[in-house]
DNA sequence: AGCACGCCGACT
DNA sequence: GTCGGCGTGCTC
């Protein structure tokens, strides 16, 4: 016997080794120990066959050791159908989910204590909680393909659900795969649900599991014994015979989708798994996605509300203009937002200040009239470049910024925009000189012990007022929080992503719930340049409305979900190689085309990074199938540069 | 990827 | 004559 193996490290060729007689019988997608030259690797099994290969002009070798892993009927496809839909090396996954079997189990710095509280309190489930349950089980029994998009207001207990139907699952010996979008929530989630359902064997897999944790996870695997795995992108990967319910929280954020390349959307490879497995999945939201929102219409998924708040009212939300004429203190400021402060300041409530940035931007806008300019192909916004060009990151379009505003026909009269935490910090200071400031960003995240501090002290309300970008709005509650105000509400909204105004009002919303879940005087100001349509939805009682109105722009425009949209990246150190070769490429697949679009080459707002530069072309089509293919066909052999290849990319 | 092997230049 | 720095090519 004799099988075909491909190394998980190194040399990537296909490789033929022998199976000793007195192995133990061997599967694809084994993991073998191999001696190649000097050396001893992993690799995996790709195929296995009864005689030696023809004609071999080379010594085969004897595998060495064996390492059996879990077994399940759609596996194998499933791995196949990613690594085409992805366009990448099946290998891939199976490195990713193995690596730490070859790891050291390193000395573990004293695990997370298990958290005090063990609470088994039987919660009884509201009727519109008990619907979603009482339609999911039988699911989950039947062993059927089956989405299902929960939507559940802030607060309304969709993790009650996820509890109730993990048990179910486990009560059926079936493993449930719990996916959050961020490696913190996952972390908090495992300890939370660990305190809450103690009969289960829960484990995480994701950066922060140690590797101890992933051995034991791999034995419990290898045992066939149901569990539950949570985790961000990782678990998704994992060979697991009893597979019976996978639940996506947050579903509409997109750090399902890897930041780096190959940019895999564990919630996309989900649905591909819940299909191929034949069982449910439920994507659980405050603010669902537009793309599962159009699913439920279109692909006949299953749709269920939670539209009351178990605890606290729904806060105020007021929407003040930044661009107008009157006299303030400071610009950033208004008096709206001033007043509120001085009010919770004197009442010792606490006050969030949040800053809807994303990185450094710059855009032009008009003194006069707040008009920023945009690209007519892709309702986005423009980026000055040099030689006061205006560029498109979408489809490449590029115009010279004319001298007068379009709109208000003001000469010269353009300002470029930008504004950090720092200085929001620094602003407040100078305005409530008493107040004690805390600052919470990606800047004093890097300072770990810092970022404990900080949110320690508010919680004990020894700070006054917390000013923070999207890192402090994801699972933290400040009881004591009464104000929200949000600095510069339309920020994202310019973003040079057909997405943009889509997430800008999941982050708004979010941020609006961090108020008054206490509280019925609680308020939430929105600062804004411009108004924008977006802004009547931030009550999250109206998101549906929100769906109802965007979608038919994007049916419009063309873009996702109405049509499919990969990207195509291409990276070089040399520039002028760069663009040949990205001029090329775009040719090729023009040339290649059936009805597919192709947009671009565009150069992206970062198009630079450690001396590597990047260049983008988008293709659009109604379906991904083409797309896929189209790219597939391309020889890469022909490029020095490397492509990167992204089907649905939610972010630049 | 990572290692062995081989070619060549420098140093004792 | 021998050590070692690095370029090239192969891995079952």
């Amino acid at each position: 016997m004799y099988i075909n193996v491909r190394l998980l490290k190194g040399f990537s060729g296909i490789l033929t080794y022998k199976i000793p007689a007195d192995a133990p019988p061997i599967a694809i997608g084994s993991i073998v120990t191999v001696p190649i030259r000097t050396q001893i690797k992993p690799a995996v099994v790709l195929a296995i066959h009864h005689s030696a290969p023809e004609n071999q002009s080379f010594v085969i070798k004897e595998l060495l050791t064996l390492e059996t892993i879990p077994y399940a009927d759609y596996y194998q496809p499933f791995l196949t159908k990613l690594s085409s839909y992805y366009q990448i090396d099946s290998v891939h996954f199976t490195k990713r989910i193995t690596q730490f079997i070859s790891q050291k189990e390193l000395p573990s710095d004293a695990t997370a204590e298990p958290s005090a509280s063990c609470t088994t309190e039987i919660i009884t489930l509201t009727d519109e909680q008990q619907c979603v349950v009482t339609f999911m089980n039988p699911q989950i029994e039947k062993q059927q393909y089956t989405p299902v998009l929960l939507h559940g207001v802030t607060g309304s207990g969709k993790t009650e659900v996820y509890k109730k139907l993990i048990l179910q699952a486990h009560q059926q010996g079936k493993t449930t795969i719990l996916l959050l979008p961020e490696v913190t929530l996952a972390v908090n989630f495992e300890l939370l649900l660990k305190s809450q359902l103690i009969n289960i064997s829960i484990f995480g897999f994701h950066s922060a599991t140690s590797v101890k944790d992933k051995k034991k996870l791999w034995v419990s695997l290898c045992a066939g014994t149901p569990v539950l795995i949570i985790g961000v992108h990782l678990p998704i990967f994992l060979p697991i015979s009893n597979l019976g319910l996978i639940i996506i929280d947050e579903e509409h954020e997109i750090g399902f989708q890897e930041k780096k390349h190959p940019k895999i959307n564990s919630k996309e490879a989900a649905l591909i798994r819940a299909q191929l497995a034949n069982i449910p999945i439920i994507l659980g939201s405050a603010t669902p996605s537009i793309s599962s929102l159009y699913n439920v219409k279109m692909k006949g998924w299953h749709f269920f509300q939670l539209k009351k708040r178990f605890s606290g009212s729904f806060p105020t939300i007021i929407t003040v203009p930044l661009n107008d004429k009157k006299k303030r203190k400071n610009f950033w400021i208004s008096k709206k937002l001033e007043l509120a402060i001085i009010d919770r300041l004197s009442k010792s409530e606490q006050t969030i200040i949040f800053l809807n940035r994303r990185g450094y931007s710059f855009f032009v806008q008009c003194k006069q009239c707040s008009f920023i300019f945009e690209c007519t192909h892709c309702s986005v916004s423009l980026t000055l470049h040099e030689h006061n060009m205006l560029h498109c990151h979408y489809c490449g379009q590029t115009t010279t910024q004319p001298t007068t505003c379009p709109s208000c026909k003001t000469d010269q009269s353009f300002l470029k925009k930008g504004i950090g935490t720092q200085q929001v910090v620094e602003i407040l200071q100078k305005l409530f000189p008493t107040a004690r400031i805390g600052r919470a960003d990606m800047d004093s995240t890097v300072n770990k012990k810092q970022w404990q501090e900080t949110i320690r002290s508010m919680h004990d309300g020894s700070l006054d007022i917390l000013v923070g970008t999207q890192t402090i709005t994801k699972g933290y509650h400040f009881p004591k929080v009464t104000l929200v105000g949000i600095l510069w509400a339309d920020l994202n909204l310019h973003f040079p992503i057909f997405n943009a105004a889509e997430t800008t009002l999941q982050q708004l919303i979010q941020v609006a719930g961090r108020a008054g879940r206490n509280s019925a005087e609680s308020l939430v100001v929105i600062q804004t340049m411009l108004d924008h349509p977006i802004f009547a939805y931030v009550d999250e009682i109206n998101y549906l409305a929100f769906y109802h109105s965007h979608i038919e722009q994007r049916i419009t425009i063309g873009y996702p979900p109405y049509n499919r949209l990969v990207e195509i990246e291409l990276k070089h150190n040399d520039e002028q190689l760069l663009d040949k070769e990205a001029d090329l490429l775009a040719s090729l697949l023009n040339d290649q085309s059936k009805n597919s679009l192709v947009l671009g080459p565009a150069k992206p707002p970062i198009h630079k990074i450690k001396n590597s530069y990047s260049r983008k072309i988008y293709l659009k089509d109604s379906e991904m199938t083409p797309l896929i293919t189209l790219f597939s066909a391309i020889d890469k052999k022909k490029f020095k540069s490397s492509l990167f290849f992204t089907p649905n990319p939610l972010n630049l």
